[in-house]
DNA sequence: GTCCAGGATTCAG
DNA sequence: CTGAATCATGGA
């Protein structure tokens, strides 16, 4: 198979500057699974059918598409939110009054919620529940080998809904999802009737959107938030996993609440750019940088046997 | 070998 | 409605 036929190395132009470190948060945070770094630092993704590489160079971000292509430089800036619309969200957040929230924004400055395609959403965050990124990236990546369109170079596309749905067991049992691949068939047998169902589900109001969603096999309330803000755009949807559960008791002292309690609160006190600040809590949490002014003193519980002496089968 | 992962589903109470 | 068990797999 022939390598890509690069471009050069063109300034990329955005409203923000991307810092080094943010960069990558953005780009292997847990947002989209389809970038991988080299020892050069230079990031190589695929979303929709565009393959594209960006990079630090001397002078800022710089970009490089495929030779002959000339819709990479707009879907990466529109991918990278080049307008810097989300530059005034995050400047409306209650940083000014919230210590914490400051803090985690200071740590990654510039981090934005990518615009991706929600059908590259759903599909990475179907793979998602109880694993880590990296194996989150390696079903994703399995999946567009071993049944989406080559797209030259080795690269391939996230497979369709039909593609999906027509894969064999053993081709899903490749891809290591585990009781995952459940999940992706179902949906895909369900939406690959719906071709326009992006375009019907960004149609509705985040509450019936999320409702949508969660009607999908193997979609859960969290699932669905993460499909809503980095595939649909809904920056209000504030999706509550482990890390935001843990940031929220540690920060906030809301030890013991309830995911759907934790997604009220985060909706109420953050607002129209909750999933902004969900994504900069994330970070930093994972970072292990996040302010914990209402964290426990170490472990005041002792954690019970899960079963005792029960006949194993 | 053990533990756990950007959870969802199912079932018991 | 809430809480717990279960799910399949691989990396630490």
């Amino acid at each position: 198979m022939k390598a890509v036929a690069w471009t050069a190395w063109r300034p990329l132009r955005l409203a923000d500057p991307v810092p080094l470190q943010t960069l990558r948060e953005q780009l292997d945070g847990g947002q989209s699974f389809r970038w991988n770094v080299d020892e050069a630092g230079v990031w190589t993704g695929v979303f929709g059918r565009t393959i594209a590489g960006v990079r630090h160079g001397l002078d800022g971000l710089e970009w490089r598409g495929v030779e002959g292509v000339t819709t990479t430089e707009a879907a990466v800036q529109a991918y990278l939110d080049e307008a810097g619309g989300q530059a005034q969200l995050v400047a409306s957040l209650p940083w000014r009054s919230d210590a914490v929230l400051r803090a985690a924004i200071a740590a990654n400055p510039g981090l934005r919620i990518l615009r991706q395609d929600p059908h590259e959403a759903l599909i990475g965050f179907l793979c998602s529940s109880n694993k880590r990124i990296l194996q989150i990236r390696q079903m994703v990546a399995r999946l567009a080998t071993a049944l989406g369109d080559p797209l030259g170079g080795g690269f391939h596309a996230l497979p369709t809904w039909t593609q999906l749905a027509a894969a064999t067991d053993s081709q899903l049992k490749a891809c290591a999802l585990g009781y995952r691949a459940a999940f992706l068939r179902g949906t895909a047998q369900r939406l690959q009737a719906r071709p326009h169902w992006a375009e019907e589900f960004q149609a509705l109001s985040t509450i019936d959107l999320l409702a949508e969603l969660r009607s999908l096999p193997g979609v859960g309330p969290k699932v669905a938030a993460c499909v809503a803000l980095f595939g649909f755009g809904r920056l209000e949807s504030f999706p509550v996993d482990t890390w935001v559960v843990q940031a929220l008791a540690g920060a906030y002292g809301f030890h013991g609440w309830a995911p759907a309690r934790l997604e009220e609160f985060g909706r109420a006190h953050f607002g129209p750019a909750a999933g902004l600040a969900q994504q900069y809590l994330f970070a930093a949490a994972r970072a292990g940088v996040l302010l914990q002014p209402y964290a426990l003193p170490a472990v005041p519980v002792k954690t019970r046997p899960k079963s005792r002496g029960r006949a194993r089968r």
